[in-house]
DNA sequence: TCAAAAGTGTTTGACTTACACCCATGA
DNA sequence: TCATGGGTGTAAGTCAAACACTTTTGA
């Protein structure tokens, strides 16, 4: 249902010519990274245009909620493209977001959600755009907790586990993952556990902090009130 | 003498209002790492806009060729910014263009050059993307050979170190700096020594390889025939 | 012979990897 | 009692950091 996606303007009927925002939007679901594709006629990435005093940023946000009607959890401006379009240049800012479960649950989002390893967009710029998105979220996940924006208020260790296992394609172990996890000190035990079949019941955690360790990689917004934290580059 | 700077257009004369590119120009002199201003009249970043068909990419190194009068060595996109300048939007997609000493040798390139630290610019944006170009080349003296596209063609391992010591702005143990950098296998030894000085002559040595390591941050290019080689992250 | 930069090893602690069994529960 | 996933420790290897003296040269 991507008739929703209009004003400022959808990406096939642009206001202004030759820019455009695209959005990876990335959701676990049932254990399986999935991505939103808004499909008319082709499949392809949600997108549109900013307006004449929006922010690039402000652009993905607003692109995320017509297709959510709620907002994502996590945004990250990716990279800029400049394919050529019939001789003429376009300039995509593509934009990486992640949304926890409940952001989805009561809300059935526009487009549809596809397996992140099934799709193969015909649109070039869109699947480049995608493939570099998971390149930069397996990179983050190695040295931020960029991975808890697409789990749920609580979870067990183990969903944890299975998340970076199906983001990074191979299996982790068990007590060398729980270790460096619980180590880095960015989860906090609660006293909760979820008893949900014939086995021990697992210990809930959340997160210990709602800070974010995942924005080195891009800059401070200048002219920002509440400037992005840096962090320092090991 | 910004004034080679038009065609298709410098920053104040914008043919596409609203969308530029700039170029953060770095290079080693003195053993100091400096930025290249266009000072007409505040001294900014050199800028311009990308023509109809001339990817971002071209336009940046475009912008190089027309301030140096020969090609960068090495260049890479950041991010792009979307400042608001009285009420309306301008797009500014940034650029980190390093450069060896010879280029510069050989051609009084345009504009002035100034110690990175101390530059402050009143350009909110320019000040921003200074900055960042500064956290990007930092983070990626760490794990990529991104430093020798500061070098000259051969060099010492003082010079080398050197160059990690201003630009990191921290002084690193000599012994471990070179096990380090001559155990990743990136120089080889060539068989000639420079002696300036009355003291021990150096040993010089080169790449291995002209191949970067370097670009795993950036997506590969759709549509391009031979794509930017991908690293997989760590 | 002196000053100045080049060059060189070892020890320690931290971190990463590989690896296998017992625990708590519901059916 | 059995099947299922939850939970735990140790040993080996690799990597980073700290640290000081000898070598070669020209003046």
């Amino acid at each position: 249902m991507t008739t929703s996606l209009h004003d400022p303007g959808f990406r096939h009927h642009p206001a202004t010519p030759g820019l455009s925002v695209s959005v990876v939007l990335f959701r676990l679901h049932d254990g399986q990274l999935e991505v939103n594709l808004s499909g008319d006629p082709e499949p392809g990435l949600p997108a549109g245009l900013p307006g004449p005093d929006e922010s690039l940023d402000t652009a993905a946000r607003r692109i995320v909620r017509q297709v959510l009607h709620t907002n994502e959890e996590y945004m990250e401006q990716l990279y800029t493209f400049s394919p050529a379009n019939a001789g003429e240049r376009e300039v995509v800012i593509s934009y990486l977001a992640l949304l926890q479960p409940q952001d989805t649950a009561h809300s059935a989002a526009d487009g549809i959600w596809r397996r992140v390893s099934q799709v193969k967009l015909a649109n070039e710029v869109d699947q480049a755009v995608i493939d570099y998105a998971l390149v930069r979220l397996r990179a983050k996940l190695g040295y931020t907790n960029i991975a808890f924006h697409l789990l749920p208020e609580m979870f067990t260790l183990s969903e944890l586990q299975r998340a970076y296992e199906n983001i990074l394609q191979h299996a982790v172990d068990k007590r060398n993952f729980r270790r460096r996890i619980l180590a880095s000190g960015i989860l906090s035990q609660t006293d909760q556990k979820r008893r949900d079949g014939s086995h021990r019941p697992a210990a809930l955690y959340r997160f210990a902090s709602r800070e974010d360790h995942t924005t080195y990689l891009t800059p401070p917004q200048p002219g920002n009130a509440n400037p992005t934290p840096q962090e320092s580059p090991r």
